[in-house]
DNA sequence: CCTACCGATCGGTAGG
DNA sequence: CCTACCGATCGGTAGG
């Protein structure tokens, strides 16, 4: 019971902290020290740095999936979702939801030349993810609303590469605009995949909407912090 | 003269394990270990840890322009250059020309939320990145051969985004379709925004090319590994 | 460029 | 969950 609120506690901020140090460079006494609590208390959780590190990553995925899939997953399967992730991801950059940024996209670049099970479970993760992405692509065509030309994996590549072409703007840039060029450029390719309506034989209707309106802010997620 | 040469030795070393392990876990006693001498030996071209990261991005910065932006820029301004770009970034993750995929798209996750020194220098090194492919493009557009609508920054971004997307779908996730995939979106976005050839007055020919033939592989740039 | 050393911190352990 | 400790390694220094 207590333990288990004190082992959230220290993976809440075991993931701030990695998202903006990195995963490697977060330390059992930093993190320690941070929480006031004592070095070996700490470690007495996990074992070892790298079931730190794992652990810390399943707490990272549950907020990506609280912040970024489950409000996505609310709009209607097909070309609403696909903004729906859209939205959920340039959002949760936005928000902050992880203070140095995205959390997978930093492990991502950490870990690709690192061999061991830490950068197997990142990139387990990032399957995962991308194959979200993918059903989410398959889905729309199924519904008729995308092309269904386009292979799944490569809309996801593009979408995914946008995603953290934009956290790269804005985190390491500072560019205010990385969000709207993020839109502008994924509006441009969704949009030309579009397929237009058939069942109105009036002529076609001008292209909806530009700028999807931004979502009324979302209070921060609630379980977020807690420590 | 012999000093300089050490100290290059230990620079070329010293980014292709940053490329894997990151600037901030390159350790002056691994990398001494590495080259064989000792750790004061080789702390003392340097002075501290910091000015060793950011000597080492210099170097990286080096093999980058020879790797990319040469060959790139030899590519007649206009259409072809840009062309040129994206065959010059994708030809170098294609190669490893740092052994761990891009050394500026490590850095630039590894250092956006560490402030200091080695930070700005990060940022300062991708800003005049995101210049020279600005540049590409708006001489693309004087040349006539771009849409004038868009904006530099944006289809830099867009570049760049798919670049750092290519790299990560290769190094982490091993899909060995990412170079195919990221020549599919760039082409599809600069075919889209090429403008077609006004002085031909004849029915405009079928657009030119699908996939560029791949350049014949530069001999891994010779000068490159001395130690 | 070396040997020899510094205090601090690393991940991890013993024992309670 | 703690104190007290381990050997190894960190960045860095003294002196040659």
């Amino acid at each position: 019971m207590k333990g288990d609120r004190t082992r959230a506690a220290i993976l809440e901020r075991a993931v701030d902290i990695a998202s903006l140090e990195g995963l490697e460079g977060l330390t059992i006494g930093r993190l320690a020290d941070d929480l006031g609590m004592s070095k070996s208390g700490l470690f007495a959780h996990f074992g070892s740095k790298e079931e730190l590190q794992l652990a810390a990553l399943e707490t990272a995925k549950e907020r990506f999936i609280d912040n970024v899939v489950r409000p996505a997953i609310k709009a209607e399967r097909g070309y609403p979702r696909l903004i729906g992730f859209c939205r959920g991801w340039l959002d949760y950059v936005t928000e902050q939801v992880f203070p140095g940024g995205c959390f997978f996209a930093a492990a991502s670049f950490e870990f690709d030349g690192r061999p061991g099970p830490v950068r197997d479970a990142v990139a387990g993760a990032m399957d995962d993810w991308m194959a979200t992405l993918e059903k989410a692509v398959r889905m729309a065509q199924e519904a008729g609303h995308l092309d269904p030309g386009i292979e799944p994996a490569q809309l996801a590549f593009e979408m995914n590469s946008i995603f953290f072409g934009a956290n790269f703007a804005c985190q390491l840039r500072g560019d205010r605009k990385a969000v709207s060029r993020a839109w502008t450029a994924l509006l441009q390719r969704l949009e030309g995949l579009r397929t237009k309506p058939t069942s109105s034989p009036r002529a076609r209707p001008a292209r909806r909407g530009t700028r999807p309106a931004p979502r009324r802010a979302r209070p921060a997620s609630g379980t977020r912090r807690r420590s």
